[in-house]
DNA sequence: TTATTTCAATTTTTT
DNA sequence: ATTGAAATAA
């Protein structure tokens, strides 16, 4: 493993250009090791972006390359447009024609140039994940598979796997194919490809899978971009999966010249795994590409020391690591322990965040400074409740997107049947919406005409109608329906893709669908329907329209309000706020059980590394919960902190809460004076009723009491984790302090 | 063809 | 408890 480069000489401030001033010698090094590999071992809050913004800009400035010599890879739009605005900052003026962009969207961008050796016209669709799934639907009917032993959704997961991994269907061996759909799994990836191709249309799995698979078979291709990239730059490497590994090893390796790839990213903060990212391809780097300078930033700007010491103390259970050790950039006060408040449901825990957040807001704290880190959706209703009833304003991030709700994917489609008549994904969503009498017989009907006559769906449709095969309503629907599609094709060119956009979704009866519904949430659809026309007038054309929102699912709207954020700890990578609340932190929860269940040793290291990016999240603040019992699924569960909690270091950490009292690590410093913490208020008047749980003899056998579960018999102790047999909920695993014996 | 009922599943998510 | 999708009745 090569060790992090010597400090760098110092040389003088005024050798340097601006843009390398006030730079560690770590980023620096970064920066200016620009030929050859390199890899940045970027930890959580050490500059990351603005070494790799630098970069790019160092790579111009010095005359290496021009702009669009370099290519530069991020993962979300959002990490590219700030790339973009950055570097932009830093030249002084927006810079044109760059390959900065996705990885997606970078080979929509190839793909439109060499489409025809993979089969497909330069105009293909790219699909969202219905189309897909309705396509993949029609391509497993046939084959009369039980969709309740194999849902479709479990197959489509299956291929987007083998796309992950650079699999076209040729490549599977048979020894690949898994049980899945009884072993058909392989035979239905070719057809659904077939018919992707058949429609000119490719899933975003495709986008990566068919650009690689060019750059693997025509050398001619692959020499015109070695030629073009001089430099490439990737950010979050440790998220790439085989795939993306694939096509970035391809676009570096040039014959006879170094590769200049550079790659940033964190081994702690790889949490994508499940979506088939390969941590394996960071820890391989210097591997791959033999003579790779390795440069480790360590040094965190962003946090207290208490929240590194507590957040290295955790990272350090984990195994394989390429190994970094955060160190504070500034040696400012020490700052707050990390809290850990046991609660005793998960009301209390939205309590309890919600008091601390009103004394923070009154302490002169901005709300959009404030973060609830979740592990799963579940978990925001208790917080939301407790925030409205606060009248605290919040925004759950990353709840269905704008393009993502159906009344505009359905707008959308309508949009898509205008821009292209052989969609037929498209016009099987807007045929029946609104309601126009076709059913599944009808449909059956089109599709079967459709299939004998070699055409379209729509264009079989019309035929149909011409040959008088369609009778009564349903005629007269499909005319109309043709008819208004017809006239806006031909008022496109006249009127503006605005215009007749609008014109459609009016005479279409689509609008008047919304306008005739009663539900409390047409309204809000309308509206949105609304902006999605506005959203279009910033386009030149349908097309660029239609390609802008297939790659960046996105809607720019109320960013800055005063509010805090509830949001998964998914989400929240690559963020900061001054105060991060991480509530949840229960065995079963956070690590999660499935993920324990399916992952074992891989699972838990990276849920850990999932809670690693949570308390690195904090720059002042952060405060841990666990709650006693929380109701999953309707019924009450009992819940035993996380095995994250005992493994902070204890000199980082305080603990409030009744619960935490019980734990043998916690030296009896109760927090007494903190109004802040008015835990465990539910609790019995224990006196009353028994003795108190921790200091009595809990052995098995002994009878007890619990406030959800009811009476019941111990049956193992493990410390101060107790089995217990309740008489009503069954065997449960308690603490000993949520129960009281019973005399 | 649509409305109703039953039944199961229920982490994390970008593009 | 809640929700969404598939089976079944009107």
């Amino acid at each position: 493993m090569t060790q992090t480069p010597a400090p760098f000489p110092e040389r003088p401030a005024a050798d340097r250009p601006d843009y390398l001033q006030r730079l560690n010698p770590e980023q620096r090094a970064a920066i200016e090791t620009t030929d050859g590999p390199l890899l940045v071992l970027a930890g959580a809050g050490t500059g990351k972006t603005r070494v790799l913004t630098t970069r790019f800009a160092h790579i111009l400035l010095s005359g290496r390359a021009r702009p669009y010599q370099i290519l530069a890879v991020t993962f979300t739009n959002k990490a590219a447009r700030e790339m973009r605005e950055r570097i932009g900052a830093l030249l002084g003026e927006p810079v044109e024609g760059l390959w900065l962009g996705t990885f997606h969207a970078l080979c929509a961008r190839m793909l439109r140039r060499h489409a025809e050796y993979v089969g497909l016209g330069s105009g293909f669709t790219i699909l969202d994940t219905d189309d897909q799934l309705r396509l993949l639907k029609q391509v497993i009917e046939p084959l009369r598979i039980d969709t309740k032993r194999w849902p479709p959704q479990g197959i489509l997961g299956v291929i987007q796997r083998w796309k992950d991994r650079g699999l076209t269907p040729e490549r599977v061996t048979p020894a690949e194919d898994c049980d899945f759909a009884g072993g058909q799994c392989r035979p239905i990836y070719a057809t659904y490809q077939a018919r992707l191709v058949q429609l000119n249309a490719c899933d975003f799995g495709d986008l990566m899978l068919h650009v690689t698979e060019i750059l693997r078979t025509r050398p001619d291709v692959l020499a015109q971009y070695h030629r073009l990239f001089r430099y490439i730059l990737v950010d979050e490497y440790q998220d790439t999966n085989t795939i993306q590994y694939l096509w970035l090893r391809l676009l570096a390796q040039r014959e006879g010249q170094p590769a200049n790839i550079c790659c940033v990213g964190d081994d702690d903060q790889s949490i994508y795994s499940w979506r088939g990212a390969e941590v394996e391809n960071i820890l391989r780097f210097e591997r791959d590409f033999p003579g790779a300078a390795v440069v480790r930033l360590e040094r965190n700007y962003r946090s207290t020391a208490q929240i590194l010491g507590a957040a290295s103390g955790l990272i350090a259970h984990n195994d394989g690591r390429l190994g970094k050790t955060l160190r504070p950039g500034r040696e400012d006060a020490s700052g707050e322990k990390v809290r850990v408040a046991s609660v005793w449901d998960s009301d209390d825990e939205a309590r309890l965040v919600g008091e601390e957040v009103e004394r923070l807001r009154a302490g002169g704290h901005s709300l959009a400074e404030i973060a609830i880190l979740v592990r799963a959706g579940f978990q925001t209703r208790a917080f939301e409740e407790r925030l409205i009833t606060l009248g605290l304003p919040y925004r759950v991030v990353g709840g269905l997107r704008f393009y993502e709700r159906s009344e505009i994917r359905d707008a959308m489609a309508y949009m898509r049947v205008l821009n292209q008549p052989a969609d037929d994904l498209a016009f099987e969503r807007i045929i029946n919406v609104p309601r126009r009498g076709i059913g599944a017989a009808a449909m059956q009907k089109f599709h079967v005409a459709a299939r004998e006559g070699q055409m379209p769906l729509a264009a079989a449709v019309m035929d149909l109608i011409a040959r008088g095969a369609l009778k009564g309503r349903a005629r007269e629907q499909m005319t109309a329906l043709m008819a208004c599609l017809a006239r806006g094709r031909e008022a496109l060119p006249r009127e503006g893709h605005v215009v007749v956009v609008e014109t459609l979704l009016e005479e279409s009866g689509y609008i008047d669908m919304w306008k005739a519904d009663t539900s409390p949430e047409a309204p809000g659809r309308l509206d949105n329907l609304k902006e999605l026309v506005r959203a279009l007038a910033d386009f030149e054309s349908l097309g660029g329209f239609l390609e802008h929102v297939a790659l960046v699912m996105e809607n720019e709207e109320n960013a800055g309000a005063e509010r805090l954020s509830i949001m998964t700890l998914h989400g929240a990578k690559g963020l900061e706020f001054d105060t991060v609340f991480l509530p949840g932190w229960e065995e079963g929860v956070f690590p999660s059980q499935r993920t324990l269940d399916e992952g074992g040793l891989k699972g838990l290291e990276e849920e850990r590394r999932l809670a690693y990016v949570g308390i690195t999240r904090a720059r002042h603040r952060a405060v841990i919960s666990h709650a006693a019992s929380r109701r999953i699924y309707g019924n009450w569960q009992s819940a035993i902190p996380s095995r994250f909690i005992e493994e902070l270091p204890a000199e980082h950490v305080t603990t409030t809460g009744g619960a935490a009292q019980a734990r043998s690590r916690t030296f009896g410093h109760a927090p007494l004076s903190s109004t802040a913490f008015p835990v465990m208020a539910r609790r019995p008047r224990v006196t009353d009723v028994g003795e108190k749980g921790p200091t009595a003899a809990m052995a098995v056998g002994t009878r007890v009491f619990h406030q959800k579960f009811g009476y019941g018999t111990i049956s193992s102790v493990e410390g101060n984790r107790l089995e217990v047999a309740f008489e009503k909920a069954g065997p449960k695993r308690v603490l000993d302090t949520f129960v009281e014996k019973i005399p």
